[in-house]
DNA sequence: CGCTCCAATGTAATCGAAATCATCGATAAC
DNA sequence: GTTATCGATGATTTCGATTACATTGGAGCG
C-alpha cells in the first residue's frame, strides 16, 4: 500500500536514495540503507508493479500459449517454461487457445500492448499480426516456438526430430515382423503431424512397404484415437500394428482394440507417441517416443531470454533428443495362422 | 510502439479524446472517432498496459498458483479458470508452486505488489503473509481457494463435498459385500484428504466395519499408488477392495495389482477420486468420483470477481456437485473358495 | 437579444517508481 | 590554499495513459 515517497519520508530519505536500495545497494551508505530498510518494514511497502513496469518499460513475463492445457504434454513443457521462467525472475501468463485463432489472436493483442517481454506459443499458428512484426523486426523479436518447427516462421524454435522419430517407431515394427501398419496422425496442418508422416512415408518406402500403410487423420484426443483405430481395424486386411501421434490417441486405440475382442500386443501391436507419464502405467505399458518435455520448456525460454538480453544473434532452431522406449505393447504379428 | 500522443497529433485530437474513444466512444462525435481510428490504424498503435495500469491502479489479471500443473486434475481446473477470466476480460498469471512453500511465498509477493487483482489457489496452503492481508481486510480480500476448503482460513471457496463423496465410495464397496477395504489416501495435512478420510471412517464405522480398514498415507503420485497399493495388498488378511484418493494412484494401484497377479475386478476391486479423461479409458475402466473440474474453475473466479466488483457480501464456500461413478473396476469379491 | 445549458473537446494533474542531472561535503593533488 | 575528484544523496523529469475540471460554440428559451 505505501508508495516509495511515504518510505523516503519515513526514512528522511529522498525517494531516489530508496530506490536506489533495491536497485543499487552498492551505491548507497550502509547507515542511510539501514534506515530504508526499517522504513520499508515499518510501512509494508511492495515497490508497485505497474509504475515499474511502465518506467522500465518491461514487465517481466513471459507470455505462453497453448492449444490445449489439459494435455498432460503440453502441461508438461508449460512446467518446464515455468520453472525456468522463474529461476530468470520471470513469471508466466498462460494463455489456453483452445485450437481457435480468435484466442489466439487475443493473446496476440496481450503481446503487442506489452503485457509481457516475450511470447513462446506451443502451437503451429502465429497470428499474422505477430508474423508481421517478426516480418520487420527479424530474428530479434522476442517469439519462440516450441514443440514445432515451421521454417518459414522466422522465429527460433525448441522441438525434436519428429520425423527421425517416427521413422524409427517404423523401423521398430517392421523391425518385428509387422508389413501392414496402421498410422493414425494429428491434424496434418501442423508440422508435428506432417513431418512424423513424412518419417513414417520414409521409412516405409525404404522397406517397400509403402503400400501397405494405411493413413488416418485424428485430431490428438482419446476419442479420435477411438475412432480413427477402430476404423483401421475394421478395414479388409487388418493392420497388425497401429502407430498413433500422440500417447492419448493411443489410449483411445487400446480402447478400439478391446472393444473389438482383440489383443495388444498379440494380435496389434501399438505404439504412441510423447512418452506422458501415463504411458507406462498402460495394459499393456506403452512403447512410446519420449519427448523431453520439460527440457523444451527449458530450452525455449533459454532461447526467449538470450534474445531479450540481446545475446541471440541469428535464428536458432534447436532439436533435442528424442528416444523410443520399447515397452510391452509392440511384439512380433501374429502368425499366419 | 506508437503513443497516444502521436496519435492525437497525427488526428488533430487531444489525447483525451483519443482515450475517450477507446473507453467511452459515446461521448465522442462520429466524425472524430472516425479520424482517431483512423489514426490508430495508420500507427498501429496500443494503449500501453504499464501505463493504463497505473493510472487505474487494476492490471486485469488473477494470479492463479497451482501444486501441480502436470496434474491432470489440476489442469483441467486451470481450463476452467482460464475460459471464466478470458471470458471477463481477465487474463491468467499461472503459478506452479510445486507443493513448495518458498514459491508459494513469491507468489504471494507478486500478490502484496499488485502485479495481479486476485488470487485463486488451488493448494490447500495460504501464506502466512497473505493470511495477514485477509486477517486486516476481511472477506473483501480478493483471494479465493479452489478444490480445497480449510474452514479457519476464512476465504471464499468452491469445492465438492469430499466426506460425504468419499463415504458414498465406502457404501458401494460395502454394498458390493466388500468388508475389507483399503484406503490410500493423500497427506493428511490437506483437508481434502483429511475430509475424505473423516468420510470413509463414519462410513465403515456405520457399517462396523472400522477395525477392518487399513489406511496408507500417499501423496496423490502414480508412484506411491504403486507402493503403498503393494503394502496393503502383501499384508495379511488382503484387502478385497482399494480405494485410492487420485485417480493417478489408483493407476499406481491398478500396476501394483497386475504385478501381484491378482486381477481388477475380480480379486480386488479399486475407486479413484476425481475422474480425470483417463479413468473412463483405463483396463479396467475406473470406477471413480467425478468432480465437476471445469466448473470449479469458473465458481471460483465468479466468486473472485464478485469481490472485484463490490459485489460480494459475506464468505461464500461453495460446494459443487460430485457423481459415483461406477464402471467396471468395482466388482463383488471373490468368493471364500 | 441575452442567458442558460449541454454536447464535444481540450488542459493538465495524476498514478508510483526509475533515472538523469545537480548538489554538497570531503579528500586528494598540485 | 585553491581546485579537481569522487562518493553520497537530493531534485526533478519521465514513462503513457486516464480523468477531473475547464473551455468552447451552438441550440433553446423567455
Amino acid at each position: 500500500m505505501a508508495t516509495i515517497q511515504e518510505v523516503a519520508r519515513d526514512a528522511g530519505v529522498s525517494t531516489a536514495t530508496v530506490s536506489r536500495v533495491f536497485s543499487a545497494p552498492e551505491l548507497v551508505l550502509e547507515a542511510t540503507r539501514k534506515k530504508v530498510i526499517e522504513a520499508v518494514a515499518r510501512l509494508g511497502y511492495e515497490p508497485n508493479f505497474a509504475a515499474k513496469s511502465l518506467r522500465t518499460l518491461r514487465t517481466e513475463k513471459i507470455l505462453v500459449t497453448v492449444p490445449d492445457i489439459s494435455n498432460p504434454f503440453f502441461s508438461q513443457v508449460i512446467r518446464g517454461v515455468e520453472e525456468a521462467a522463474m529461476a530468470a525472475g520471470y513469471s508466466v501468463l498462460l494463455g489456453d487457445t483452445r485450437h481457435e485463432e480468435a484466442r489466439e489472436e487475443q493473446y496476440a493483442a496481450m503481446f503487442r500492448r506489452k503485457e509481457a517481454d516475450g511470447l513462446i506459443f506451443l502451437g503451429h499458428r502465429l497470428p499474422d499480426t505477430l508474423a508481421e512484426i517478426v516480418a520487420a523486426k527479424g530474428p530479434r523479436t522476442p517469439i519462440v516456438n516450441g514443440c514445432e518447427f515451421r521454417p518459414g516462421l522466422a522465429v527460433s524454435s525448441a522441438h525434436i526430430d519428429n520425423e527421425g522419430a517416427a521413422a524409427e517407431v517404423m523401423e521398430h515394427l517392421y523391425g518385428l515382423g509387422h508389413t501392414r501398419v496402421g498410422v493414425v496422425t494429428g491434424p496434418l496442418v501442423s508440422p508435428i503431424s506432417s513431418d512424423r508422416l513424412a518419417g513414417v512415408l520414409a521409412a516405409a518406402q525404404r522397406h517397400g512397404r509403402a503400400s501397405a500403410l494405411r493413413i488416418a487423420i485424428g485430431d490428438f484426443s482419446i476419442e479420435s484415437g477411438v475412432r480413427r483405430t477402430g476404423e483401421l481395424l475394421d478395414e479388409p486386411g487388418r493392420p497388425t500394428a497401429v502407430f498413433c501421434f500422440s500417447d492419448e490417441m493411443a489410449m483411445g486405440a487400446l480402447e478400439a482394440i478391446r472393444q473389438r475382442g482383440l489383443r495388444c500386443p498379440q494380435d496389434v501391436s501399438l505404439v504412441g507417441f510423447d512418452d506422458i507419464r501415463f504411458a507406462q502405467y498402460l495394459n499393456p505399458q506403452l512403447t512410446t517416443v519420449s519427448q523431453p518435455m520439460e527440457q523444451i520448456g527449458h530450452e525455449v525460454v533459454r532461447l526467449l531470454l538470450d534474445i531479450l538480453a540481446d545475446r541471440a544473434g541469428a535464428l536458432q532452431n534447436v532439436t533435442l533428443p528424442h528416444r523410443l522406449v520399447v515397452r510391452s505393447s509392440t511384439a512380433p504379428p501374429p502368425g499366419p495362422g
